[in-house]
RNA sequence: GCGCCAGUAGCUCAGUUGGAUAGAGCAUGUGACUUCUAAUCACAGGGCCGAGGGUUCGAAUCCUUCCUGGCGCGCCA
């Protein structure tokens, strides 16, 4: 809709220019906006006082001729000046309840599919397979895993790449210890069962032990020059802790499949034609040993320029020669429009000066957007970095153990009679909905504080709500006993609450096209609280069952279902679970 | 030292890229359950948008100088 006025809009501006008005040489820049206040109608536009200067004319003045250019819409029922100059449409009633119909009969509940469907590859949770998954990927996970979802929605093809740390020098002290426990013939995997504490155990005995730290060293470069008996024991440990993922994906309702990972070793192979590749582009140069690519751009202290190595000096190579395999990749092999990357906000230097290499070394198309989704740290009460009570740093599996077990309390003491596996259900459905909804809330690139106290609290702004809300519509068809393909009939908007009810119902397209350009489920998040709690006030207003005439009740199971189609679809694009009841 | 980000109600956070009287939730106070789930709703109080200066019809938003906090800055990832 709001398109929709600003294309009228910038045809009225030709038109203005036709009648000389207007310079013909302008192009104005003027937005038309959704009004905070009812009484303004509900779009308004400031095209009229952005013109004023250039047409050397009075704001007011020319807002009256923009109107009287307006041509007669079947959308918009009046049109208001007010104020400084600003134009207010009031939305047709009619129009609005067609819309709410249409919405109603079509599977994409009024969200078109894009016409122009790009191939998005996105980088999101990549935890190191060294050690178990930790709060530190939990904003990665899932706001990756939400913003996928949006653009699929939308009708993007979206390829999920899960890079994870799967090599490196760490993997040497593990193998190191593999190794010795089972000289020692105990159970590897069992071992393995508590990654954390294996990661530590290796840690301490390279630290402890000079031996052991002689063969670490020695297992890196046997396992990098591909000695069968490394790789062997490398493919072991990976596939317990790469199962370790998986677990939490699964329980965290994160749609990251085996399908998805593709690791820094599986660029090995490429990284000398990376460097060989800048080498021919002219782009490398030799500075102390090392090789590196120099940019104007990239100025360290004292101006002196700042280097991306690509190249250690004894041969290795780095995180940045592996990123750039991976974006080479990713725009050649998998032909990617679009690349997206979920990786924590303190890299945003590292990412930039990673995408001008790459397109100074044209391993990336021209028209290829390449965006890095940085995002804050999640912060604990004392304002640092959320850890456990212990001081260590807190494991997902435990995090999410904790909210599952927490919402359980609470869903207990609301429901005392409800039997102790429905209560696991809900209790697991609502902990894991507080978990996400808390995080994908928040403005994804600043630091959040965490909090179970808040996120679990199940009052105003939370999972729960959310949830809630969803049931309270399911309950009124459980109850109706009806079959909601049967409904029909025009919908009513009598009351005020009902046409705010369908407003925000047809804002859902414009929301989610937002999200999915900006990488920002929270914008998703503010829209479906602000359609719930408006169908609370709806809930508590309007009689649905009980409305006065037949047309009103039709009109109103229709409202209440689209909420709840919405709801749960948007929820759903955040990877949240919905429920019948609770 | 240089660079990036942040500072908005007691607390946690929004603020549609410069718009109309700065908004939510929690907490506090008041009212509403014989009526579709009160995990709710309605109402009230609460603000020098870190500070100063500037740009203009109009600034939380843009520019500038400071203050405070966080984070980066050549062979880790």
């Amino acid at each position: 809709m709001k398109d929709y006025v600003s294309e009228q809009l910038l045809q009225l501006i030709e038109e203005l220019k036709n009648q000389e008005v207007l310079p013909a040489d302008l192009t104005p820049r003027f937005t038309v906006e959704r009004t905070k206040d009812k009484s303004h109608g509900d779009f308004a536009t400031n095209l009229a006082l952005t013109l004023a200067k250039p047409a050397k004319a009075n704001p007011r003045q020319i807002a009256e001729k923009i109107v009287a250019l307006l041509p007669q819409d079947g959308a918009i029922e009046r049109v208001e000046i007010a104020g400084p100059g600003f134009i207010n449409f009031f939305l047709d009633e009619s129009w609005l309840a067609r819309q709410v119909s249409a919405a109603l009969a079509d599977p994409q509940l009024g969200v078109p599919i894009t016409k122009r469907p790009k191939t998005v590859v996105i980088d999101y949770s990549s935890p190191n397979l060294a050690k178990e998954m930790h709060v530190g990927h939990l904003r990665s996970t899932i706001i990756g895993d939400a913003v996928a979802r949006t653009l699929e929605f939308l009708g993007h093809k979206v390829i999920r790449q899960n890079h994870v740390g799967d090599w490196g020098t760490q993997f040497g002290m593990l193998l190191a210890l593999m190794e010795q426990l089972r000289q020692t013939g105990r159970e590897i995997s069992m071992e393995l069962a508590d990654l954390e504490n294996f990661y530590r155990q290796a840690k301490q005995q390279f630290d402890d032990s000079p031996d052991f730290a002689t063969r670490s060293r020695q297992l890196v470069v046997e396992l990098q020059s591909g000695d069968k008996h490394c790789l062997a024991l490398w493919q072991e440990f990976l596939n317990i802790s790469l199962s370790h993922c998986q677990k939490i994906y699964d329980r965290l309702g994160v749609g990251l499949t085996p399908e998805a990972i593709y690791g820094e070793s599986a660029y090995n192979a490429d990284l000398p034609l990376v460097v060989s590749d800048l080498e021919k582009t002219g782009l490398l140069t030799e500075d102390q040993g090392a090789k590196c690519v120099f940019l104007d751009e990239f100025k360290g202290q004292d101006d002196t320029p700042l280097p991306m190595i690509v190249q250690k000096k004894d041969g290795g190579y780095l995180y940045s020669t592996t990123d750039l395999a991976a974006l080479r990749y990713r725009q050649n092999q998998l032909k990617a429009d679009r690349i997206l990357y979920f990786v924590d906000v303190r890299q945003s230097h590292h990412f930039r000066h990673l995408f001008a290499v790459a397109r100074k070394a044209e391993f990336l198309a021209a028209t290829t957007e390449v965006e890095h989704m940085g995002f804050g740290t999640v912060m604990g009460d004392d304002g640092k970095p959320f850890k456990t009570r212990s001081g260590s740093v807190a494991k997902l599996a435990d995090l999410v153990d904790e909210a599952e077990k927490r919402a359980r309390l609470l869903v207990a003491e609301k429901n005392p009679d409800m039997a102790a596996s429905e209560l696991d259900e809900i209790g697991r459905i609502v902990g894991i909905a507080s978990i996400k909804y808390a995080d994908l809330g928040k403005n994804r690139s600043s630091d959040y504080l965490f909090s179970f106290d808040n996120m679990i609290s199940f009052e105003g702004d939370t999972g729960p709500y959310m949830l809630y809300a969803y049931t309270r519509v399911a309950s009124i068809f459980r109850k109706a006993e009806i079959d909601e393909k049967n409904l029909s009939g025009d919908i009513i908007l009598g009351e005020e609450i009902e046409r705010e009810l369908a407003n925000r119902q047809i804002q859902f397209a414009e929301i989610l096209n937002r999200v999915a350009e900006r990488g920002t489920p929270h914008l998703l998040c503010g829209y479906l609280y602000e359609l719930a709690s408006t169908f609370s006030s709806f809930y508590k207003n309007c009689p649905v069952l009980s409305a006065e005439t037949e047309e009103s009740r039709n009109s109103r199971l229709q409202l209440c279902l689209l909420t709840a189609r919405i709801l749960k679809q948007g929820l759903a694009l955040l990877g949240i679970g919905t429920l019948e009841r609770m």
